[in-house]
DNA sequence: GGAAAACTTGCTCACATGAGCAGAGCTGCA
DNA sequence: TGCAGCTCTGCTCATGTGAGCAAGTTTTCC
């Protein structure tokens, strides 16, 4: 049974917050004093029956955001509200525009920002005002697509944000897996790459996205890997990659045989990083941010509100 | 693209109602006045950003029941609020709810009510509080269920609202539907059963739900109507039956034949009632409900948010 | 049955906030 | 260029609201 308090809490609450009537006119209404209506509006708040939401693409959620920072070891985050949002791919592009904005606020300037390459990156290049740093030297760090119709897509990513932050890019001239570690170290040791590499192991800080391990796979989807290889790294445990390397729950790479022919930053280096900024949204990406955000891959999180839920184990 | 207006209103927002930073605060994080503060919120609100909404079974939206009252011929609507109910019968149950604290407020309090039976009407009841009136003589204003297992449903409607209310129960002993004109005819002339006709003509108020036309209405459910029959009243264009009666969008009767053999108040004494509450719920019953208001069948609507909607002709 | 504890109530006071207003700045038109 | 009309800004002032407090009331437990 309901009672009488919570009750006239709620018609409370319906004269304040749906006819704007102040407290001491819904006293007169209810026949109470205007304190006893400012309790029971406070009650009705405390038992969560009045819920605020706000509804707008560029909405954040400060709560889960400051959740994250005090729960995780994240020195910040970035979440973007879920409300009315459907399909995960609005989920990424709130995102990912959530990442230029922040990107766009970060102080001290990064003198010299690697970047990996995807979908999400992409968004984040469009997102970003031109303008929005005075000079930045965009490093790629991982190697990029270069099998399929998509060519330049990577190349596109890290030329637009160099550009809109008038700067250069740098490309890293390399695929993201050889066939044989052999050509992996060959190329490594060449000095264009060699350069690039080491360029991208000193950068200021990084943005980077994330894969979930399945048949849709960036990787897949640009030739890197089979839909039976990803199937057999499923099976080892891994839950998604980051810069190109598989990784398990517990943000250790999965298959070191194949991580010695991947081409790119090295997990330990993205760890000691002091800015590390990744935008991982959707659904299918609940695994890997969870990974990636508990075993200190990166310092930032920009993500969705149901994403972000996940990473601190909670229910959506 | 978005105004940095908006957007700067959006992080107001976050601020104040997530952070519950005061107006002042916010001005010094985003360097901007109190006032500008205050202006972005209330452009924030206006703008319909933000949305305030409250969680509670017993929880109506006093909005949508002003829209009622000023766009329809209602002189009174409660509408309870459809937030996180998934089903019509969740619905109804809030709505029969809703309409046993209606008649519990209702002043003055009706000397004779008139009441009709069914699913609803019996949640009414269940929802009264006992001594929700002191004295009140019920009194059916249809025939009753009589051919089926659920005998005396109709009966222990109006003997509990009866009972709850310290008063007495008038019951109708007659079937709803009658197979010929002449039995009807001579029932309603009998002493007994005029007697109880003449009473809930005479009633103080009215107490009724409506019914949808298909095959899962309670007319069929009773064994008066054949689904075949129903589907045939609703090829001549009905949408619901009120008090026994099929009505169409216009609120007209839709067979005046079968509306002959039918037993219990006449639709104008309905629409000639000073107080005449429809209890009305559910995605199914948004034809009737529009019906019925439209045709001033009732003055009073006690109805969900959604089918609200509908009876003001917008999208939900 | 009575004292202690817990809760509730009505209040004062300080702070937060919205309405209203005057002046600054901008726009448009001659 | 100059003036009228418009919006925007920062302010004063009145009102609305939450924190904290003391007295009253109920509950609890011996």
């Amino acid at each position: 049974m309901i009672d009488t308090d919570e009750l006239l809490s709620i018609r409370a609450a319906e004269l304040y917050y749906e006819e704007n009537k102040t407290q001491d006119e819904i006293g007169a209404v209810l026949r109470l004093t205007r304190w006893k209506v400012g309790r029971l509006l406070a009650q009705a708040k405390a038992s969560g029956f009045i819920r605020i939401e706000i509804v707008h693409p560029r909405a954040r959620r400060l709560i889960v955001e400051r959740r994250l920072r005090e729960h995780t070891g994240l020195s910040d985050a970035v979440v973007v509200s879920a409300a009315g949002v459907s399909t995960d791919e609005e989920l990424q592009s709130r995102a990912a525009q959530a990442a230029a904005d922040y990107l766009t606020a970060l102080r001290p300037v990064p003198a010299t920002l690697g970047i990996s390459w995807g979908r999400t990156l992409h968004e984040v290049a469009q997102g970003l005002k031109p303008g929005w740093a005075r000079g930045v030297n965009v490093v790629q760090i991982n190697g990029g697509v270069s099998l399929n119709r998509r060519t330049g897509t990577a190349a596109a990513t890290a030329v637009t944000i160099a550009q809109k932050g008038m700067g250069s890019a740098t490309l890293l001239p390399s695929p993201a897996i050889l066939e044989r570690v052999e050509t992996k170290l060959a190329i490594e040791s060449d000095r264009a790459v060699a350069t690039v590499l080491d360029l991208g192991s000193a950068a200021s800080a990084y943005l980077f996205s994330a894969g979930q391990a399945d048949e849709n796979s960036a990787l897949v989807d640009s030739g890197y890997l089979t839909v039976a290889q990803v199937a057999e790294l499923v099976r080892k445990g891994a839950v998604g990659d980051i810069v190109g390397r598989y990784i398990n729950a517990d943000g250790h790479i999965v298959d070191l045989e194949l991580d010695e022919r991947t081409i790119g930053i090295r997990l330990e280096q993205l760890r000691r990083a002091p800015t590390a900024i990744a935008v991982i949204a959707g659904s299918t990406k609940h695994a890997v941010a969870r990974a990636i955000v508990s075993s200190g891959l990166c310092t930032v999180l920009v993500t969705d509100e149901d994403t972000a839920l996940a990473v601190l184990g909670e229910a959506p």
